[in-house]
DNA sequence: TTTTCTTACGTTACCGGTAAACCTGACGCA
DNA sequence: TGCGTCAGGTTTACCGGTAACGTAAGAAAA
């Protein structure tokens, strides 16, 4: 029903080759054998079937398997919108997954999409099954780590440091003169990233000699509410407090909530620090004291890295973004 | 280098046709050459060749493309996140592309895509050049247009309507007493939605007797700051409006901002509605007067529409998801 | 006893491209 | 005249599955 290389080449009167040649804009034709072969995939509108493509010549597809924590988060989004502007101008196609902070899904993601002989992959964060690493060593494509430095990736990394986060925050409220911390996060257990960041917070308030006063860690999804709820019951159990961190900004945004709720004024009362640098973060009334994160940065970097090294050209390991703390009004 | 059924055929001492009936769940073999196979799939790590299967089989594959206006919008955010969970539980795979409002890109994100003979397409939107149309009517899988209504889809359509949206809203600010409304868009000439809006918000206006005084319509993305300026431009040109209807509650936000920096009080001196229904917005102060978009709920009912259609059920043409004005507390 | 049915496989052909090897005639040149 | 060379092709053999069909052996039915 749909035209192929070998209907074309009927009509044009030359080998299926010769039209595969033609169309890949190859060498070996004459002129006028182009044009009649062009001609009549025009008119007979032909569509390549990358599928054929793909298996055929055995060497792996234009296809990317990209696998994020979720689809809803708003800094992920921007990634996935960097590798895609990155990949699509390069011709290849991003196959997406979530895995919902979970490594057996990733697993599970990672089964399902290296049967289709992807030409790279895509990974957020840095924690994977030994059957996912397995998996994709297996893979012969190239494999990029991203959002999380790896010491040891598996193969190609891309992002910036957890832990520096959270210990230049730290840095940055001791100077302000904050004493008594808290931390509010949410994904208990499941976000690996998150708690690299409250370790590195922590660590630093701890050699300051002003330790870590309180901490709370939802088991909910970091949004607004988990946010707001975090915040009063951290306040619930320890009132005095002069600032705190939260997971990211969402979370944070959902904390001034609350503090405004109860009368606390901020930065005067308590300080509030975010994470991520979500636009919405910068147009409050004051803004938002946060670390913000280079996102589409990272997905381009993520996207080119695996391309350079699908072309043979050797490129960096790792790549590290620089992440930048916006002091803001909050904290 | 990776084990193939051939490979495992010969290990297990049966024929490739047998391997495949067994790793496929089929019948006609008996247990002990089940559980031979199975073992020696298992130790030599095969991995399916979901090309081949796909290519061989020349019935479409289990993979489904979809297009989205940009990956960055939360709103379409959710909706991907809809359709993955929907189609990944039904072990189908999702590629993804963005056509920044343009129906050229759009064309060639299609063209691209069908070349990879997917099982189905997702649409965002109701307007697509010819020759989208033209390619999606050969390529014989079925075809879904979310997020618009479409009196006559190409396939499927699953959504809402614009129009009533703006109309909804005209006619709740009307009965909130408001008479000299404005309208602040963005996406000039791209955004045929938002233009869907503010026709229905326009009319309802004009039928009661009200019609809008001042409309903005930028050629930014929409965004905070496009929401910030885009008042402040509209106020200066026409600064009696006891109203303004935003093009979405990212803009919304960013004109509530505005608004409170020139130290207008909302919604006493002047109400201010969003559409779309973003998180945020419900945590503000005072919450945002905005229509809610079912928008996972898209994501899924597109994804299952589009799978019922592929096993062969008769479903429904167009499907109508309801949306949900919150009166909010600045309109 | 013969026929038919069923189970449990094996064989064959094919999907639509691509790489690699192979042709062929024209032309240049020693 | 003979040879190499090159443009401009063609032929062949795959890639790894799957559908469709074939078949041998034993069970059940006539």
């Amino acid at each position: 029903m749909k035209a192929n290389l070998e209907d074309i080449a009927l009509a044009a009167g030359v080998s299926k080759m010769t039209v595969s040649r033609v169309l890949r804009g190859g060498t070996g034709f004459s002129t006028q054998t182009r044009d009649k072969v062009m001609k009549f995939a025009q008119t007979m509108g032909y569509v390549p079937n990358r599928l054929a493509a793909a298996f055929g010549a055995d060497q792996s597809s234009t296809l990317v398997g990209m696998c994020v924590p979720r689809l809803t988060s708003g800094l992920f989004s921007h990634v996935l919108d960097g590798v895609d502007r990155a990949l699509s101008r390069l011709g290849y196609q991003l196959m997406i997954g979530a895995n919902n902070h979970s490594a057996e899904e990733e697993e599970a993601w990672v089964r399902q999409v290296i049967a289709w002989r992807p030409a790279g992959v895509i990974l957020s964060g840095r924690t994977h099954t030994p059957g996912t690493v397995d998996l994709l060593r297996e893979a012969t494509g190239p494999v990029v780590e991203i959002w999380d430095l790896t010491t040891s990736p598996i193969d190609i990394s891309v992002g910036f440091s957890h832990f520096d986060c959270g210990a230049e925050m730290a840095q940055f409220l001791l100077r302000r003169g904050r004493r008594r911390a808290g931390y509010v996060g949410a994904l208990a257990r499941a976000d690996v990233m998150g708690a690299a960041r409250l370790e590195g917070f922590e660590a630093t308030l701890a050699r300051a000699g002003h330790p870590l006063v309180a901490c709370e860690v939802l088991h909910d999804m970091p949004g607004f509410y988990a946010g707001y709820y975090g915040l009063e019951t951290l306040l619930s159990r320890q009132p005095r407090l002069d600032v705190v961190y939260f997971h990211n900004d969402e979370m944070a945004i959902g904390g001034l909530a609350y503090a405004q709720s109860r009368g606390l004024r901020v930065p005067e009362d308590l300080g509030i620090a975010g994470w991520g640098g979500m636009e919405a973060a910068s147009i409050l009334q004051r803004r938002l004291t946060t670390t913000v994160v280079p996102t589409t940065a990272i997905g381009k970097a993520a996207a080119e890295a695996l391309v350079a090294r699908l072309k043979g050209e050797a490129g960096q390991e790792v790549t590290v973004l620089p992440t930048r703390l916006e002091p803001g009004e909050t904290g």
